[in-house]
DNA sequence: GAAAGTAGTTTCCTGTTGGAAACTATCAAA
DNA sequence: TTTGATAGTTTCCAACAGGAAACTACTTTC
């Protein structure tokens, strides 16, 4: 008799999973985090300044999360009419509703690297 | 005057961005959190099992990410002296740690999900 | 003796991620 | 007119992630 799976084949299983594979595939590579947990701080700020803010990203990545971010409508990107023109980046309500997830994200991985320290591992 | 970095550069920041590196670099890939997942509701289960649960995954891939969790203490693996030899995989007390991260995720998730749903767009 | 179940490892290949550097284009100030 | 600030795009490249298939190795069942 051939066994097939059991606890992930429930649809609330199923669908948990899909809601996750949803979240992770938005909010992967190495820099999306950083982002927005910037602009959740401050707020609105233009292409220089989180080229500043976000350590070590460089143009080409910058640009490429802020399209992504902004097509999910995490993030809203606006010209303003000034010489020379800047742009304004900031935080949709949707994206800050990220914020307990990320909150989570930060204690948990501050919890795991304060037990690694206690157990001298590093 | 060249700018410097004004938000990201509080050692209150510095911290935070560092747990959330660390937290995503234990849990990234495409199955860390399906087979986490999946340990959490099912306790204990085998390799063949895990196979048999987290829907596409392949030996490669499980064989490595198992040996990655273990590493990292969030999952346990135990050989049973039975004929065949059997290995139990479970979750560490470490690694139920991560409910609420997960359930957040999923909870975030799902709510993206529909709200991309009522927009039309999917 | 062959098939099937246990638990993986190894090899080969492809697609994606991400970085460095150069480049475009506009405008203001010195 | 040269420098520097705005906001990106493009190209080229190296590294990594992940999948398919074959293989190892042991044991039990048919």
């Amino acid at each position: 008799m051939k066994k097939n799976a059991i606890i992930n084949s429930t649809p609330v299983c199923q669908v948990r999973m899909q809601a996750i594979s949803d979240a992770m595939s938005l909010l992967s590579g190495k820099w999306k985090f950083h982002i927005l947990g910037t602009l959740i701080e401050g707020n609105t700020l233009g292409f220089m300044d989180l080229l500043r803010e976000v350590n070590g990203i460089g143009t080409k990545m910058l640009s490429k999360e802020l399209q992504d971010l902004e097509m999910n409508n995490l993030v809203s990107r606006t010209v303003k009419n000034t010489k020379p023109i800047t742009v304004e980046y900031s935080i949709t309500e949707y994206g800050k509703s990220l914020s307990p997830l990320i909150d989570e994200l930060a204690k948990w991985g501050g919890a795991y690297r304060r037990s690694v320290y206690k157990k001298g591992k590093n």
